[in-house]
DNA sequence: ACAGCCCATATTGTCGACAATTCTATTGTT
DNA sequence: AACAATAGAATTGTCGACAATATGGGCTGT
């Protein structure tokens, strides 16, 4: 009855639901195109019944669409669904940083600074594995908003947007620009974190990400 | 085939999807009591397959949680989830308010000062209808995010948001506090906007929902 | 009296089949 | 050749039945 047991035999539709969202995540399944319940209900090996739990619930984490009588597609988001996204982010990771100064210890920041530790010697050692370097700084955003404490605000950003922009991330094929930029950008955050200035944590984490926002937006025009 | 059609005849999982939720919302399901398949299945009229589609999107709602083998409980919030949706509301609705203020037109702004009219209206003349009330403060919030034009923010905001508050609402049966109060924030919010200043909205709104959020603690204790 | 076990029951998970709808391609007409 | 209608195929929507799991109550033994 322990974690053990649990972690063998969840639902198939939980199950399907994680392989479904990676696959999308990781491009695998096309952005725009269909999803095909009987080719991947064969192809997973269970019947249609718990597929369709799985497509609903990867419809409410917005990473498909359904329309009633005709099917779901993988989402496919062009460049103004992605700007919405950086502004709610902005707004939600500025909130997770506040919070993440207010309640951080000295452990915690010690743990923030050896992950950018990691990364920047991830990067310049082996500049073209930029897959790593595309989830590191997600991993940077992950750790922090575990700080804050506030578990919705943590299945919101973790859940649904992060997967969201995974997904586009393959959909363009771009690589992380301004590395060299946001590094510096993040020590600043943990600065502040670090003496406990929710206030300014906020602002820095805000102008970073909207920084990332402007400058994906020049790479679309 | 036009839009007649469609809302007529939807998918039985999408119509009990919103008579359940719904019903959660208003009460007539009780927070934390168990959603029993058979019983629902029978009330409804439907089968069982439509109806586990159903529960899947109450789940990506966050108005049920579910647990494998076990079925699938009404949620029931506690004081300090409730402090932690506040807390978000706080930075989605400061950033819809800003992208209000940069967006909205003459009339758009003519419409709010309607809408605020109309409630000072309602609540002065028949005091004891509550309900409206607080429909009516979200009302208000319900067309500033309209106007922000950032649709996923919409779709955050009202279709997950705003219906676990309403569910929160119910739950405590918490009358709205500071009423006058309130007229006075959103009559300066609607300034801001007017004049086109997004910093100004911003800070206003935030401020008016953390008052909110502290009215609400202290009823707590 | 109480703890632990076991069995009956209810509920959830899964499946295959059928009905309803949409999509496709062919045919026939102008 | 272009277009409309239509028949067929494929896909989605729904259902009822069965299997697997959890729940609750009674029994036994100490």
């Amino acid at each position: 009855m322990d974690s053990q047991t649990r972690l063998k035999t969840s639902t198939l539709a939980d199950s399907v639901f994680d392989q479904i969202r990676t696959a999308i995540v990781k491009g695998e399944l096309a952005p725009g195109s269909k999803v095909n319940e009987p080719q991947l209900s064969q192809q997973y090996g269970i019947s249609r019944g718990p597929l369709r739990e799985a497509i609903r619930r990867l419809e409410g984490c917005k990473l498909v669409e359904i329309t009633p009588n005709v099917g779901a597609k993988v989402v496919s988001l062009n460049s103004q669904q992605v700007i919405e996204i950086y502004e709610i982010r902005e707004a939600l990771e500025g909130l997770s940083c506040r919070l993440a100064a207010q309640k951080a210890n000295a452990e915690d920041c010690k743990n923030l600074r050896k992950l950018l530790a990691n990364h920047e010697q991830q990067i310049q050692s082996e500049n073209g594995r930029l897959y790593y370097q595309k989830e590191g700084d997600l991993d940077f955003h992950y750790l922090i908003v575990q700080l804050s404490g506030n578990t919705r605000l943590f299945n919101l950003l973790c859940d649904e947007l992060y997967h969201l922009l995974r997904l586009y991330r393959v959909q363009t094929s771009s690589s992380p620009s301004r590395p060299v930029q946001a590094f510096k950008e993040h020590h600043q955050i943990v600065d502040a974190i670090e003496s406990g200035d929710g206030e300014l944590a906020e602002l820095l984490m805000r102008r970073h990400i909207a920084s990332a926002k402007e400058t994906l937006i020049q790479k679309i025009e």
